[in-house]
RNA sequence: GGGCGGUUAGCUCAGUUGGCUAGAGCGCAGCGUUGACAUCGCUGAGGUCACUGGUUCGAGUCCAGUACCGCCCACCA
C-alpha cells in the first residue's frame, strides 16, 4: 500500500457541515469517522527525517473473540501511536496475528470430534486447509473489532506469523541454533498434554491445587534370592497407578533409619519386581515416610535421580493417557481407573498401611485443561542459556527497561533459573520443523528451503519430522521479522528497528517478551528488539474477580461499544489503568466515558455555535484580556504541560484525568458560563479563546478518544482552519504548552472570584433561597475586588444575586441583618431581613471560628517550632507563613462578624 | 518454601523525588434555575490514609515488624 502524507480533504469532511446535532450519536459518529481515516491512509503519514516510533502489537486471541484485555492493549497502544504521531514522530505500529498454534489445533480437532473423526482420518493436508479457512476468517473478524476499537493500525500491513516470510525467518533461525550447537534433539521428561496430544514447555503447565490422597504402600524388603520377607518399607505416594514404573527405591543418605536397607532389593507391589534401594540427596528426609519411590519415567525428579544413578526408565503411559502393556495388568485402563484398581489391588494384599487425604498441586495443560503427564519422549530443545545470558545483560545494564521496573525482577528471576525449553509439538498447525531424516544413512538435513536429497549420502530418501514448533518460537522472531528480516537491507528493519515499545500484559513477560529479547538479540547481533516494556495490569470483572464468561462476568468489549460507544470504552479503559496495576471494569466505569464524550460534544457544540460569520478567531495578546480569559489559557498550558510529561512516561490514566478534569470542571462549568454573559452583552472577545481552547483540548483528548474529539474538530476547523492546513485531526499537530500563557495572577484572581460564588450558592442552598429568586449581595473583594468588579455580571448571573455590590472593605458593607461568609480571599455578606436569626448565625460563625483558631493554632505551632524554621526550605516557610497571615485575616473577619452580631 | 503487589470516603480508585487543610468518579442527602448538556447543574455529608514501632522540623508518602487479601515462581514424593 501506498501512502501519501496528505489526506483528502472531501474524504474527511463532515457530511453535515458544522451544524452538530443535539445528542451525540456515538455509533453512526464512529463508522464515517473511521472510513475517513482509512481511505485517506492517514494512519501511516510518512515523515522523512522525523524520529521513528514503533510500537508492535501482542496477538490477539485467534479464536475470533475480542477479549477485554486485548482491547485494553489497543487501546493503550493507539493512544501512544496517535500521540506520537501528532508530534510528528514516524510511527509504525505493527499490528499483528500470531498462529495460536496449540489454540487452533483444539479448535479444528473440536470441530473434528463433534463430527465423529480424528484428524488422521483426514490426513495433514486435509486439516490445515480446514484451519486457513478458520484463521483467514478469524483474522478479518479481528481487523474489524480493531475499527470498531478506533485503532490507528494499517491493516494492510498486518504481520501474520504463519505466512511465508516467516517461515523463512524461522527455518533460519532454526539452522543457525542448530549450526551453533543450541538446537538438539533429545530423549528427555516432557509435560504430556493428553488430550490435545503434544509436549508443551514448562510454562505452558499451570499447577492447581487437586483435593486427592496420600497412600502409604508397603514395599516389603527382598531376601538374598529376591523374595519378599515380612519385613517391608512403607513409601507414600500421591500416584499409585505409577508403582509399575518404580525403578527404585531412593533414601536420604542423611537418614538413620534406613541407612542399613540401602543396597537391598525391596518389591515393587504389584509386578514382584524387586529394585535396589538406593541413597540420593534429593530426597527430603521429612517429606512423606522418607523413602520415595523412584520412577524415573514419570516424574522430574525422579527422572534426575534416574540418571545420577543409571536407573532403568519404564513408560507405562500410551499418549493418550491410557496404561499400556508396562501396567501390566492394569494395561488398557484409563489412568485414573488404573490409578482406582492398584490402589484397590495393594489394599487386598495387605500392602496398605493407610491413606490419608492430601491437597497438593497438580499440573494441568493451560489450553486443553488436561492434568500433565510427565513422560520421556524424543524432542528437540533449545540449549537456553546462551540465549539468556546476553538477555539477561541486556536489561541488566538498561538497554531494555520495564515500566514499571518491578518487573525487572521478575523477569531476571526467571531467566536466571531457564531450563532448556522444548520447542517440538505434536500438533500440525505451525511452522513445521525444518528437519529431514535421511532414511539410508540416518544423518538429519536442515533445510532453509526444502532439500531434495541427504546431506551426507545424497540418498533422495528423506522425510521431512511430523512435528511443528512451539507458537512461541516464531512469535519471539516478531520484532524483527515483521520488519523484513532476514532481508537485511528491508527498509522497514533499517529504519524501525529496534522498536521503542513492547506494551502487554505482565501475564505474558515469560512466554513472549521473553523469548522475543532471547531470539532477537541472537539474531540481530545483540541489538535489543525494543527499549521499553510496558506492561498494563489486567482487566477483571467488576467484582474483582478474573472475568468469567461462565460466571456472566466477563465484559464484552464489542457490546460495551455498541451500548456505550468506542471512546466511552476506550476512556474507560485508559483512565483505570496504571503500569501494572490491575483494574476492574464496571458500568459504572462506562457510564463515565460515555458521559465525559456526551459533555465534550455538548459542551463544544455550544462553544462552536456561538461563532458567527466574520468574528475574528484570531487570539489577542494576553496582556489586553480579561481575566478570566487570561486563567483559562494559563489552566489550559499547565495542563498541557503535564500531559506531555506524563504520556511521556507512560501515565496516561493521569493524563487523561487532567484533560477531562480541566475540559469538565473548569472549561465548561467556568469558563462557559462567564464567557455566555459576555457574549449575550454583545462582547465578541471570548469566541477566539472558546474556540482555542476546544481546539487544544480536542487535541490532548485524540489519542484516548479519537472518534469524537475528530467528529467536533472537523466542525471546527470549517469556521477555524488548522494552521498548518491538516485536514483532521487524526493527522492535525500536537499542542506544545506555551508557558509564556502561564499566569498566577490570573489564576489566583479567578479563583477568588470562584469562592465568592460559591459562597454565596453555598448561603443560598443552606438558607433555602428559592434557586429562581434573585437576591442583593454584598462582596468585600480585598485583593481580588479588580477582578471581582470586572467579573461583577459574571458573579451575578452565576450567583444569581442582583443588585451585586462589589466593595474593597468590610466598612462598605452593612453588617445588620446580613449573613456573611468569611473567606481568605474577602467577604461575601447577604442581606436576609426574612431569613435572618442572630442566634443561628452566631452559632454559624462560632463554629468557623473553632475551626479558624485551630487552623492559626497548628502554625503558629509549626512556625514557633524553631526547628522548623531552621531546617525547612526557605519557599516552605514562607507558604506557612503566608498561610498563617490568610488564616488570622480570616479569623479576624469572622470574629468582627460576631461582635456586630452583638 | 521463595518473590511481588495491595490495604486511603459506603463502593472503585488517584495521590512518582516526604511539605496535605488527603482528592476524583460512582453512590448518598438536599435544591433545581439562566435555550450546550437531566448522559445535566448547584450545594452538602462522609476519611485517627490496615496496625505497631522507628527516621525526620514534618510521614498517606521513607525504614522495620505484624495482620489480612491477591498474584507469580518452585521437582515436597
Amino acid at each position: 500500500m501506498t501512502t501519501e502524507p496528505t489526506t483528502d480533504a472531501n474524504e474527511m469532511a463532515p457530511a453535515e457541515g458544522i451544524e452538530m446535532s443535539t445528542a451525540y450519536h456515538p455509533r453512526s459518529v464512529e463508522q464515517r469517522v473511521y472510513a475517513g481515516w482509512e481511505q485517506s491512509g492517514a494512519f501511516r503519514p510518512s515523515r522523512p527525517g522525523a524520529t521513528p516510533f514503533t510500537i508492535i502489537q501482542p496477538p490477539p486471541n485467534l479464536t475470533g473473540e475480542l477479549h477485554v484485555g486485548h482491547a485494553l492493549t489497543t487501546a493503550v497502544e493507539d493512544a501512544l501511536v496517535r500521540w506520537h504521531r501528532m508530534k510528528g514522530d514516524d510511527t509504525l505500529w505493527l499490528p499483528g496475528v500470531d498462529h495460536a498454534a496449540i489454540a487452533v489445533n483444539a479448535i479444528i480437532e473440536r470441530q473434528l470430534r463433534e463430527q465423529g473423526i480424528s484428524r488422521h482420518d483426514i490426513g495433514r493436508e486435509e486439516f490445515l486447509k480446514r484451519v486457513w479457512e478458520f484463521v483467514n476468517t478469524s483474522r478479518s473478524r479481528i481487523a474489524e473489532q480493531h475499527r470498531r476499537l478506533g485503532a490507528s493500525a494499517d491493516w494492510e500491513r498486518e504481520a501474520f506469523t504463519m505466512d511465508e516470510a516467516r517461515e523463512r525467518a524461522v527455518r533460519l533461525t532454526f539452522k543457525k541454533l542448530y549450526d551453533d550447537g543450541l538446537i538438539y534433539r533429545a530423549e528427555r521428561l516432557i509435560n504430556w498434554d493428553p488430550v490435545s496430544q503434544t509436549a508443551v514447555s514448562d510454562i505452558e503447565v499451570e499447577y492447581e491445587d487437586v483435593e486427592s490422597a496420600f497412600w502409604h504402600v508397603r514395599y516389603p524388603i527382598a531376601d538374598d534370592e529376591g523374595n519378599p520377607t515380612d519385613r517391608y518399607v512403607v513409601i507414600a505416594t500421591t500416584r499409585p497407578e505409577t508403582i509399575p514404573a518404580d525403578t527404585a527405591v531412593a533414601v536420604n543418605p542423611e537418614d538413620d533409619r534406613f541407612r542399613d536397607l540401602v543396597g537391598r532389593k525391596v518389591i515393587v507391589p504389584m509386578t514382584g519386581r524387586a529394585v535396589t534401594v538406593i541413597a540420593d540427596e534429593a530426597v527430603d528426609i521429612e517429606g512423606g515416610s522418607g523413602a520415595l519411590k523412584v520412577t524415573p519415567g514419570h516424574d522430574p525428579v525422579d527422572f534426575e535421580i534416574g540418571e545420577r544413578h543409571g536407573l532403568e526408565i519404564i513408560n507405562i503411559l500410551n499418549l493418550d493417557g491410557t496404561l499400556n502393556e508396562n501396567a501390566g495388568q492394569y494395561a488398557g485402563l484409563d489412568r485414573d481407573e488404573g490409578r482406582r484398581r492398584i490402589v484397590a489391588d495393594i489394599e487386598s494384599a495387605g500392602l496398605l498401611e493407610k491413606t490419608e487425604p492430601y491437597t497438593h498441586a497438580v499440573g494441568h495443560s493451560e489450553r486443553s485443561g488436561a492434568i500433565i503427564e510427565p513422560l520421556v519422549s524424543l524432542q528437540w530443545w533449545v540449549k537456553i542459556q546462551p540465549l539468556a545470558d546476553p538477555a539477561i545483560e541486556a536489561v541488566k545494564d538498561g538497554r531494555i527497561k520495564f515500566v514499571p521496573e518491578r518487573f525487572e525482577r521478575t523477569y531476571l528471576h526467571w531467566m536466571e533459573n531457564i531450563r532448556d525449553w522444548c520447542i517440538s509439538r505434536q500438533i500440525w498447525w505451525g511452522h513445521r520443523i525444518p528437519v529431514w531424516y535421511c532414511e539410508d544413512c540416518e544423518a538429519l538435513t536442515v533445510g532453509i528451503t526444502d532439500p531434495t536429497f541427504c546431506e551426507s549420502c545424497e540418498g533422495s530418501n528423506i522425510t521431512q519430522d511430523e512435528d511443528t514448533l512451539d507458537t512461541w518460537f516464531s512469535s519471539g522472531l516478531w520484532p524483527h521479522s515483521t520488519l523484513g528480516w532476514p532481508d537485511e537491507d528491508a527498509e522497514d528493519l533499517k529504519r524501525f528497528y529496534p522498536t521503542q515499545v513492547m506494551e502487554t500484559g505482565y501475564d505474558i513477560i515469560f512466554f513472549w517478551v521473553a523469548r522475543m529479547i532471547m531470539l532477537s538479540l541472537y539474531n540481530m547481533d545483540g541489538v535489543v528488539p525494543f527499549e521499553h516494556v510496558y506492561l498494563h495490569g489486567l482487566v477483571r470483572a467488576a467484582d474483582g474477580s478474573k472475568m468469567s464468561k461462565s460466571k456472566g462476568t466477563a465484559v464484552d468489549p464489542l457490546g460495551a461499544v455498541d451500548q456505550y460507544g468506542s471512546d466511552a470504552l476506550r476512556f474507560a479503559l485508559l483512565s483505570g489503568t496504571s503500569p501494572g496495576n490491575d483494574q476492574r471494569l464496571s458500568d459504572e466505569r462506562l457510564e463515565a466515558g460515555r458521559n465525559f464524550a456526551n459533555k465534550l460534544w455538548n459542551a463544544s457544540r455550544f462553544a462552536l455555535g456561538m461563532v458567527e460569520e466574520g468574528d475574528d478567531l484570531s487570539l489577542p495578546d494576553p496582556a489586553t484580556m480579561p481575566v478570566e480569559d487570561r486563567w483559562v489559557l494559563s489552566r489550559l498550558n499547565q495542563v498541557n504541560q503535564n500531559v506531555e510529561r506524563l504520556t511521556g512516561r507512560f501515565e496516561l490514566a493521569e493524563a487523561l484525568r487532567q484533560t477531562r478534569d480541566f475540559f469538565w470542571d473548569e472549561f465548561a462549568d467556568w469558563y462557559i458560563e462567564v464567557a455566555k454573559v459576555r457574549v449575550r452583552a454583545d462582547d465578541r472577545t471570548p469566541l477566539p479563546v472558546l474556540v482555542h481552547v476546544v481546539d487544544r483540548t480536542l487535541r490532548m483528548l485524540h489519542p484516548f478518544m479519537p472518534f469524537v474529539t475528530e467528529e467536533i474538530w472537523q466542525r471546527l476547523a470549517a469556521i477555524a482552519p488548522d494552521p498548518d492546513g491538516a485536514e483532521a485531526l487524526i493527522v492535525a499537530r500536537y499542542p506544545e504548552a506555551n508557558t509564556a500563557l502561564i499566569d498566577e495572577a490570573a489564576e489566583a484572581s479567578f479563583e477568588a472570584v470562584q469562592e465568592f460564588v460559591r459562597a454565596i450558592r453555598n448561603i443560598r442552598a443552606e438558607k433555602r433561597v428559592d434557586a429562581g429568586r434573585w437576591i442583593e449581595a454584598y462582596v468585600v473583594g480585598g485583593d481580588a475586588v479588580e477582578s471581582a468588579t470586572a467579573l461583577s455580571d459574571a458573579i451575578e448571573q452565576l450567583a444569581r444575586v442582583r443588585p451585586l455590590h462589589v466593595v474593597a472593605t468590610t466598612a462598605e458593607a452593612p453588617s445588620e441583618g446580613v449573613v456573611t461568609s468569611v473567606l481568605a480571599v474577602g467577604q461575601v455578606a447577604l442581606p436576609m431581613a426574612g431569613l435572618f436569626d442572630p442566634a443561628v448565625e452566631r452559632e454559624r460563625i462560632g463554629k468557623q471560628i473553632a475551626e479558624a483558631e485551630r487552623e492559626v493554632g497548628g502554625i503558629e505551632g509549626k512556625l514557633g517550632n524553631e526547628q522548623f524554621t531552621a531546617r525547612a526550605p526557605a519557599d516552605v516557610a514562607q507558604r506557612e507563613r503566608d498561610r498563617l497571615e490568610t488564616a488570622q485575616s480570616r479569623l479576624a473577619g469572622l470574629r468582627q462578624s460576631l461582635t456586630e452580631l452583638g
